[in-house]
DNA sequence: AATAGCATGTAAGAAGTTACATGATTTC
DNA sequence: GAAATCATGTAACTTCTTACATGCTATT
């Protein structure tokens, strides 16, 4: 369901876009909060087609297709939107790498540590520098909120690996 | 292979566990990086002490088997997480949704904005309350994690719902 | 003795990943 | 004309969810 919801709202938001651009969105913004490769994008546009979310025109030199929503499609975005209680749960493979790197030896986490905290950074760094003058207030939102994401993350990856290396000094207990 | 390595950080952190245990811990504080349900747990355990990865205890009364990590398996998490460039991509259907809200019209999206900030909120005090005096520094850490990006979500929502209000106060340009 | 919670499992089906496959167009 | 990128698709496999199924123990 979640991946048919994910693409209704980005064309819902952009209008028009073919499988190729909503493969590129999830690679790029994937601050985001989900992805798909585009062997479940192409099948799963072909199916919302069929049931009517979306219109397809084959289009362009390339056999290419752009898609656009319909109202029906809208509407299904906007019953999922007002009346789902949605799952609670989260998977974030990278989140779960950094979760679980204090059990290493503190040689070992802290300048692990300190590389995942220079990473979101420079994520945070990008995010802030694409933020162009004129945009639309959703993608605005959704910017503004990878940025607080990739700060969160740095922030807690410092802060860990500080306390870290402030036990292991005082050496004394692992507690 | 992130729910094998999930399990074994959770028995690594533990010491000692049953199946049932590592569902319940999945269902509450962990949850910020990754989930399973029981029925994908029972056998997941199951296969890696056939790979000599935990080694399990028939225990208890009620048919109970306690596992617990091997040395094999922990120089297995070792090396996952120094050697592992981690899928960088994450599915959060809550998230997901909450990114989406600001497609409705301002009457419909404000007030859901508003009962997400709650609800994290909410979680985030809870976060906050179960915090005990005497604690292992990882559990402070993964606590600290889940107070963070409740805080973010929250503070998300607020802010995006005062500027959609804002803008639709001023009515004018949907930008 | 009924209810809630502990405790484990299996099977069918949906969702997601990896690998294979093809061909057009643009850029160097 | 070679390489990069645009553009779409299928097949086999793995992972995850939902539903079904069983039985014990503690509490009221």
């Amino acid at each position: 369901m979640s991946l048919r919801i994910a693409l209704l709202g980005l064309l819902k938001e952009s209008g028009r876009a073919s499988g190729y651009d909503l493969t590129k969105h999830f690679e790029m913004s994937s601050a985001n909060m989900w992805s798909a490769k585009h062997s479940q994008i192409y099948p799963e546009l072909r199916k919302m087609e069929a049931d009517g979310a979306v219109t397809a025109e084959e289009g362009g030199a390339r056999g290419k297709r752009i898609y656009e929503i319909t109202v029906s499609g809208t509407e299904e975005l906007r019953r999922w939107l007002v009346e789902t209680d949605p799952v609670r749960t989260t998977r974030n493979e990278a989140g779960l790498r950094m979760f679980l790197l204090p059990l290493l030896r503190p040689q070992e986490s802290v300048p692990l540590l300190r590389a995942e905290a220079l990473h979101y950074t420079a994520r945070k760094e990008r995010l802030c520098e694409l933020r162009p003058r004129k945009m639309r207030s959703i993608d605005r939102y959704q910017l503004r909120m990878g940025e607080m994401i990739m700060s969160a993350f740095a922030e807690w990856a410092t802060e860990t690996a500080d306390d870290i290396e402030r036990r292991a000094a005082g050496d004394v207990e692992e507690d």
